[in-house]
DNA sequence: TCTGGGGTCCTAGGACCC
DNA sequence: TCTGGGGTCCTAGGACCC
């Protein structure tokens, strides 16, 4: 059996632990720059804020129904995650974390009866990190997915978990559930699948192989059999990340070569130290940026380009440079940016590295001490040590909502009175 | 005024190899 | 008149996830 658990209202979950007073009230967390509301508690959503509004489009709402209103705060939701994900992983050696909110548990060989295991999970995590999660138990993947989706759905009935353990259940939770909501069928193939008359998840398992495989690849034909009760989507441990990304929206509009400049420097040392972090070198990135797109009144662009690094680097100061030559390729005068971003990839380990046969054609050795020692001091000091062409802030961001990091930083750390 | 960010996987078709 | 067969690698773009 495989249990998919997953934090209720993740980041809403987060600030509640650390603020009691929003018990009862709707919590709402905003994206970067406080944009677009990102998470809702079920008090919010239940008076009506839609997921992904804009911040100034449900500012009525706010105001209406005293909604606690605050800044994503990333550095603690972070922290809250490995802490769940550590308790979960006490339940059995084989993890895998899916999100930041969600990871599945193989239950092979666990001789517990299963609703009781799953609960005692649900109460450990909420005692010892105080996030609320569901829990959804199954012969595959697909299928925890939907007894997660029915613990969550009918938590009176369910007590927050549900197990699948016989075709019985199996049959009555795929003729409830829409073919829209299984996990791997987005728009697209809801779509295709509508037009053909398939609505419910039951229609789903009916269809012939040949159809599946044409029309949503094999990924579709391992649904149908993960639905059929035949595991067919490996759980996988943690490896390691294949790509790394940091883009932004600006706070405001850029429209000078040089301010662009910086944001990518900043950036890409951000992508940088993950890439080292994991012992990976970097011979590939992508550089992006547009204008608001937003905006009517004037034409938009949206520009990016592929830069292949000449050898497999991590360093924050070589493969700056070639940001800057790149960024050079797709920058154009006369205009308004508004976004954009790196992404670092094609990543190899760093013990397989394959040196070239001149020593110019490598990477500078003496970069992996100074960034092992730059490493360092940021991990100790925040904002430590940057390069001199990165702006003393790292994200220029609207943020004025923004709860502390109680978990992360000492400074932060809650305060309790007694009287 | 104001509109997020970060990932993975699959496939077709071109280029190239022997 | 008639011109093989089998394979790998790479990449852009699509689809999907949280």
């Amino acid at each position: 059996m495989v249990a998919l658990i997953d934090c209720n209202n993740f980041y809403a979950s987060c600030e509640r632990v650390f603020n009691p007073s929003l018990i009862g009230r709707p919590v709402v967390v905003l994206s970067n720059n406080d944009g677009c509301v990102i998470a809702r508690s079920s008090e919010a959503k239940k008076v009506g804020i839609e997921m992904g509004v804009p911040a100034f489009k449900a500012a009525d709402l706010f105001k209406k129904h005293n909604v606690a209103v605050y800044s994503a705060n990333f550095a603690l939701y972070g922290d809250m995650s490995r802490r769940v994900m550590s308790v979960l992983a006490g339940f059995t050696p084989n993890q895998e974390v899916y999100s930041i909110d969600e990871c599945f548990l193989d239950l092979s060989g666990i001789q517990e009866d299963m609703r009781w295991y799953g609960l005692k999970m649900k109460d450990k995590v909420w005692q010892w990190t105080g996030i609320p999660v569901g829990i959804g138990i199954a012969p595959t993947k697909a299928l925890a997915k939907i007894a997660n989706r029915i613990a969550k759905k009918y938590p009176s009935q369910t007590g927050g978990c549900h197990v699948i353990d016989s075709d019985e259940k199996r049959l009555k939770a795929l003729k409830w559930l829409p073919v829209a909501d299984i996990w791997g069928v987005g728009r697209k193939s809801a779509m295709k699948l509508n037009a053909i008359g398939v609505t419910k998840a039951i229609d789903f398992i009916q269809l012939p192989e040949s159809w599946v495989r044409k029309n949503m690849t094999i990924t579709g034909v391992n649904l149908q059999r993960e639905l059929k009760g035949i595991p067919s989507i490996d759980i996988v441990e943690l490896e390691k990340a294949k790509s790394f990304s940091v883009t932004r929206t600006f706070e405001k509009e850029y429209d000078t070569f040089d301010e662009v400049k910086e944001r990518l420097i900043t950036f890409t040392s951000l992508a940088a130290a993950k890439v080292r972090a994991q012992q990976s070198l970097c011979r590939r990135m992508l550089i992006f940026l547009q204008t608001n797109f937003y905006k009517d009144s004037e034409e938009q662009i949206a520009r990016s380009v592929e830069v292949r690094l000449p050898f497999p680097t991590s360093s924050t100061l070589e493969i700056v440079d070639f940001v800057v030559a790149g960024l050079k390729q797709i920058y154009e005068p006369h205009r308004h940016y508004k976004r954009a971003g790196v992404t670092l990839y094609d990543f190899i380990d760093t013990i397989n590295l394959q040196p070239a046969l001149f020593p110019e054609m490598n990477s500078d050795p003496r970069h992996e001490r100074l960034m092992d020692a730059v490493d360092r001091i940021n991990h100790r000091t925040k904002g430590g040590v940057r390069l001199a062409s990165m702006d003393a802030k790292t994200f220029k961001m609207h943020r004025n909502h923004l709860s502390r990091e109680f978990t992360t930083n000492i400074n932060d750390i809650l305060e309790v009175k007694c009287d």
